[in-house]
DNA sequence: CATGAATGAGAGTTCATTCAT
DNA sequence: GATGAATGAACTCTCATTCAT
């Protein structure tokens, strides 16, 4: 603040694009650093789970010292967190990503869209069991810990933000707003059991393939679209 | 205690078949001692969570120093292991009571069991979610660790008993036995899915109520039956 | 408590010397252990300060790993108060002996004790200056840290304990309770500013002496009493 | 700020004696910086204590990154030393003014005088704690560290200053200038005592109170005078 | 069987200080 | 003169586990 209390005391007509240009290739530069630090810290949670991706873990990977992470991140549950949001971004782009690419006409149907969004999203974390992980973890011990209520909304906005074209080409195929949602929120809830109970084998106890599941589920509700 | 009773029970009775008895009595002195450690253990864990639920807590609870709990679980993943069986156990008496307590008599139809087993199964973890933990924690971060593929084949096995009466209602409703075992499977990974969900708070997110949710995919399944 | 019960649940006729002997060889032991420490905390403290008094110099002067310390103290502050709690029992030792030794006599004057006592107050300080900076710590940053109420009244106990011959002295020179404890107060106050004075070095500012004002300040009080 | 004024100043006046006119006027510079920071420090001292008076926080209330401060002072303990002076500079102008303003007269009797100036002592530490932790920092764990010999002249030859008008009082009442000296001492002292005890909350133990002790002391002073 | 002392590794975090820019 | 990234050492404390007794 009185940094730029400071600066900001000069003659100063026009903003200064100098100084603009370094403060954003200094912020570019945090920004890089940052993200070089999420990179180690994803790489040590993919391979070592969230119990072995501790701080010095992280800094050692990202070439610091544990001390120097302080300097981009207040706690190592933030760094978690910037994790968990960087994934949920990731999710959103596929599942908007899915109906684009797979049915290239904008005629496309609703039925289709709605499939290709829901595929879209049972795929991302089928493929990326450890973003499943890493999604549940912050609330793993029953209670959400060290997210502040901001952020945790912050979080869920993206993470409603994912499910939007689902529930759009529900309401496209005639839903009402209501029944969309609850349709929305069924199928979310369908997908994470199917992944979980993949994910940690139980699916094999019953000879069942988890994929073919939702895509049953899929069938369901087109079906009662009609 | 059980130290004086073992210690007063030494002088022999009969001389003949004496060792297989001293065995007996003493497989069920550890089996005794293993069933306190394990209700410490529960009760540390249902209080404090597993982050909570540390050896040393789980040893003062059970009047134990630390080294002895050694002496009836090789490692604390074990103690895990242990609870959750009997978590699983508990679920089982649950899901089996349901029907009979709930329609008296023999004549009841296929479609009440079915969905008083399912809601069992459900009521049993949303009012128990320290079980569902429980049920996750050993693949939470990394693949199972501490589980011997015994002691794993023994979890899976008393889930699956756990869940029959569903998959046995669904076969009284019709269903071929291969479609009973995929609609038995898909109305568990529905349940789990609602159950976290519900538990992290996401549901919220939705205006959704995970029980209600439970009921219209039941209602769905029973539906279909007809 | 459990294990007591456990034990206890034997027979139990006679208060069994043989357990007592046992326990109490155990307390004795961790008491020596206890008192180990505490040595090497006193010796960290005395050569490096209160900051060079890490949890991890006392326990690598004591022979252990730092967490092995936890067995006998909960805290470093906890250390501290033992540290302080054992000062100040060797202060009222070094007061109280101070009149017995110096006046071999019952018949030793009030006034020969007032000065016996207050002296070896003074002295005791004066020749362990590091005990004067353990009375003052724990209250250091101007507030009591780590120092539970409970064993706050027990230190502040000690300390008055030891100032009571003092008191005692003036009530037998005729002062009133209540002159007697201001005048306490007052001694120990004057007591106390000299050791600072003496001990930073202030002193010398004034070409002063601290055992000769000290005296000085005890002929006013004595003086006084006529 | 300053950076602007520096930046806005530099058009020289003067082409001759410039050389000398802007080494001053940077040696002004820096010493508004330096006061800057210490001002800085100040207010987080008395809000945080020692401890939380790091040199990252004194920093960031001055404006200036951690690293800038090295530019004004050599370490965090030569800041304290400065914060020390200022501190003894503010007792002795409060000690100086108690007599003037209390006694608006020259006339003013010399056991006026000397009361006033010891009770602004009293006063002035009573009511800025921080400032007697300040005092008595440098030298509270171990021997004064980070202060050079010559700093320390300049901060006892400041205190010496702050209680010259108490010595001079004395001898005003007709006190050699020996006794004087010694009494002054002995008052410092009396009243550091007090003031410690007050602070530490040990004279709550005697339901004394130190303001009361400290007047009663200089009545005997004054008394002894006549 | 049980004790309980001890290990050894490791956790997250904070700090004064340095130094290339 | 000032930045701010980084160091490196230190901090207290907790843990599962081991083992001589």
């Amino acid at each position: 603040m009185e940094k730029s209390t400071r600066k900001a005391s000069r003659p100063a007509v026009a903003p200064e694009p100098a100084d603009d240009r370094r403060k954003m290739r200094e912020t570019a530069l945090v920004e890089a650093r940052r993200s070089l630090i999420l990179d180690a810290a994803r790489a040590a949670f993919f391979e070592l789970g969230l119990e072995g991706a501790s701080l010095r873990e992280i800094a050692k990977r990202a070439g610091y010292t544990p001390g120097a992470i302080y300097s981009y991140f207040t706690s190592r549950e933030e760094i978690y967190a910037a994790l968990l949001g960087e994934s949920l971004d990731r999710l959103k782009q596929q599942v908007d990503a899915a109906a684009t690419s797979e049915t290239a006409l904008a005629a496309a149907t609703a039925a289709a869209r709605l499939r290709a969004h829901a595929l879209a999203f049972f795929a991302f974390y089928r493929d990326n069991p450890r973003d499943l992980d890493l999604g549940f973890y912050l609330f793993n011990g029953t209670r959400p810990r060290g997210l502040t209520p901001d952020l945790n909304k912050q979080l869920n906005d993206r993470l409603k933000s994912a499910l939007l074209p689902i529930q759009e080409a529900l309401v496209a195929l005639g839903r009402t707003d209501t029944a969309a949602i609850t349709e929305t929120t069924a199928t979310f809830a369908h997908a994470v059991g199917l992944l979980i109970l993949n994910q940690t084998g139980r699916i094999r106890l019953f000879h069942q393939d988890a994929q073919a599941l939702f895509e049953r589920y899929l069938d369901g509700l087109a079906g009662r679209a009609a």
